[in-house]
DNA sequence: AACCGCCGTTCCACTTGGCGGAACAGCCGT
DNA sequence: ACGGCTGTTCCGCCAAGTGGAACGGCGGTT
């Protein structure tokens, strides 16, 4: 995707752009004509043209009692139809490819499925001592740092659900297998905005994870970078940092406005 | 909200509109030039134009993989920012009033208040033997139509944590307070669309209710018709037809795409 | 490899559609 | 009633937008 256009453009359309983003962007419900004439530096005549011309196909309505302009139902149906589209592996592809680059670490893509996590996406550095991992097998929702960091960021009363009905059984001998001390460490990830694991789900493995969040702010998919554990204790600040700032874009680009 | 505009419009802008709602019906994520062209009957030329001048401002991405056109997160952004303004009471208002007039009987509006249902609106008819409800007061989520209807549409852990942590003690006579009894009347309803409640929460009271689903599938009001339980035996039929056909045009309203 | 059809992109002459300043009409508060 | 502010309309002007056609690239077929 590029978006970056080359060719000719119409000021009509492109004011017409700007008019939208104005009402996306505003703290009320309305605005004038005069309010985005300025906002925008048009005069309010085409202002007002464009608006009227957005009312017929319903991206603007106009409220007679306040004589001021608001979204219509046609903004929605766009912006809905956006939605339908997004595949969050697709999205995450090129970052995956790109952090596995600058880490020369396995980068992977996980999403919950039910009360478990899956792996459904890794690329792996031209190195030889590395970790791959199994897509498509499934894991605990409380072992390691992409499924840590997918629990922490669910809605509270789908935390507390699960992990009232889980017994929280060691994969590892570093699995944390101790209700009040997960509840701690998930309380920690949400914090610092990303999880960290060594040789909780898989021994010897050392993995940084944050979450991909959608619209709703609902953890739709995690991400994480992770290697040999010794490898861990000194890259882990760094790797942090790569995993939030690319989760963070990911998670824009599906909408997330946090 | 009036959408008949009176004033001048511009052809550009208006182009810009069908092109953008173009790629809200479409069946495929992408599109291309000579094809939107064809569906709206404007040259390629100013098809490009237009797609060309709603990439900067991320409407619009290109794809060189397919050399096709797809909506861009703008169109998420403006999408939202629809939903965050919408007021179901406001939106439901006119269809209340309708109802009423239509059947005679009091429409009313609920929303759900944690494990509670709330009536926040009512029309009520212009005739004496009538019902009237007490908007602001809060009634359990399991007794009469308007909270099984409710109930019925939330996820399904949701309805199994309410049914775990509820005690199904009897409002009336006809209330129904056993579990199993209660998850078949649930599924009945889902079934159906609506639920019908004749006594469960009002003694002597009938009602038709059906809810308001959100883009998510969510319900987050519920709309019944009510009255004295000897007229809804017969008008029972017709008010469900009603309260259906109303709900379902809301749900499409606040973005519902079932 | 060459050819063809199809697509997105660009070009350019033409004309009318879009522009913007200013006037108008309506609304609200003092 | 008056004044200020807003949304709406008017109208002369010209450049912005138009659309047909050519161009360049891609994929499939021979």
């Amino acid at each position: 995707m590029t978006d970056q256009s080359t060719g000719t453009t119409i000021t009509a359309v492109e004011r017409t752009a700007e008019v939208l983003r104005a009402f996306a962007h505003a703290d009320t419900q309305t605005l004038g004509v005069t309010e985005v004439a300025q906002t925008l530096g048009i005069s309010k005549a085409v202002v007002h043209r464009i608006l009227n011309s957005l009312r017929a196909p319903g991206f603007i309505e106009f409220d007679p009692g306040s004589r001021r302009y608001l979204l219509g139902p046609t903004a929605l149906d766009v912006g809905l139809a956006f939605l339908r589209h997004v595949d969050v592996r697709e999205l995450a592809r090129p970052v995956l490819k790109e952090l596995s680059e600058q880490t020369q670490e396995t980068a992977t893509l996980s999403i919950r499925s039910e009360w478990h996590r899956i792996y459904i996406d890794q690329v792996t550095p031209a190195r030889e001592v590395k970790m791959t991992v199994a897509l498509g097998r499934s894991f605990p929702l409380y072992a390691g740092s992409s499924s840590k960091s997918l629990l922490a960021f669910l809605p509270q009363h789908e935390i507390d659900e699960y992990l009232e009905q889980t017994e929280l059984r060691a994969v590892t001998d570093l699995t944390i297998t101790d209700v009040s001390s997960l509840r701690s460490e998930l309380a920690e990830v949400r914090s610092r905005g990303y999880a960290v694991s060594k040789g909780e789900r898989q021994a010897g493995a050392g993995s940084v994870a944050a979450p991909v969040l959608d619209h709703n702010g609902y953890p739709v998919a995690s991400m994480s970078l992770c290697g040999p554990v010794e490898r861990f204790s000194e890259e882990s600040d760094h790797a942090a940092e790569l995993i939030t700032a690319a989760t963070r874009r990911l998670s824009r680009q599906i909408g997330y406005q946090g």
